[in-house]
DNA sequence: CCAGGTAACTTGTGTTTTGCAAGTTAGTAG
DNA sequence: CTACTAACTTGCAAAACACAAGTTACCTGG
């Protein structure tokens, strides 16, 4: 995961050089309110078309933030979800949604218990049902 | 500052639709730094160009999150400083620094007192020091 | 008084990224 | 055999970005 080339060593600019964009940190709320399929994401309000999907897929795989498997054979059908790495980003997501709530007008108040839940407690309830084989 | 369109009510949507690119959180780093002057963000370590940092703070003025005001005149030079709303997004900086500091490699530790500054106790302390013109 | 320097930009140009639409693959259902 | 679904890939135009150069208004040294 270390190839990227990051503009600075520091570690606010590293972060943003893999999250900072319009839409990788949305897939992340989304795998967080329990969406786990591609047709999932691209459901969500906002509208990501799908080559931006794949490629956003692809890069938090290979940032170690997200996780690919295959939920069924014949045909073929993979899940998302987050590693550890990953459940590591709700806290910026929380401060996301706390700041769009203070100071974003017409704006939805975020689900119950948001504020409160810890990457602790989103890793301890959020393993793949049976262990079935990665991609 | 509201004629922007919004991809979606969502808080954290809104907040990525203002603040997700690769460089306008960090203008807030630096601002939190201490860093005022157009040149001052040029000579970040990450090289920031001419054309996206006046863009750039033209975006985050409008928005409400930085001033501007000139210091001097004859020449007239100005500088900027961050809003109290801008103020409001020190702890997405905070979470993005920490999530960077613990999983990316190589980065440096950030400089200590980051992690227990308040939006409120760095306003206090970050008026301009006149009060002059604004623009 | 004229060359050189500085701060804060603006403009031009080419490359990269994004958005939108359409096509693909491997299956299932009727 | 046709339609349908999930998870993509491909093609193309539009927008955003990076890089270099130019601009404005002043100040300083010789």
């Amino acid at each position: 995961m270390d190839e990227e080339n990051f503009r600075s060593a520091c570690p606010a600019a590293g972060s943003l050089d893999i999250l900072g964009d319009r839409w990788s940190l949305l897939i992340i709320r989304d795998l967080l309110m329990g969406k786990r399929r591609y047709a999932d994401f691209q459901a969500s309000p906002e509208g990501i078309s799908t080559n931006i999907l794949a490629d956003r897929l692809k890069r938090l795989q290979e940032f170690g933030i997200v996780e690919k498997r295959s939920y069924q054979v014949k045909p073929t059908r993979y899940e998302y979800n987050m590693t550890r790495r990953g459940a590591d980003l709700i806290p910026i997501l929380q401060e996301l949604c706390r700041w769009g709530e203070q100071h974003l007008p017409e704006c939805w108040t975020p689900p119950k218990g948001l504020y409160s839940l810890t990457p602790e407690a989103w890793w301890e309830h959020s393993g793949w049902d049976t262990a079935e084989e990665r991609n």
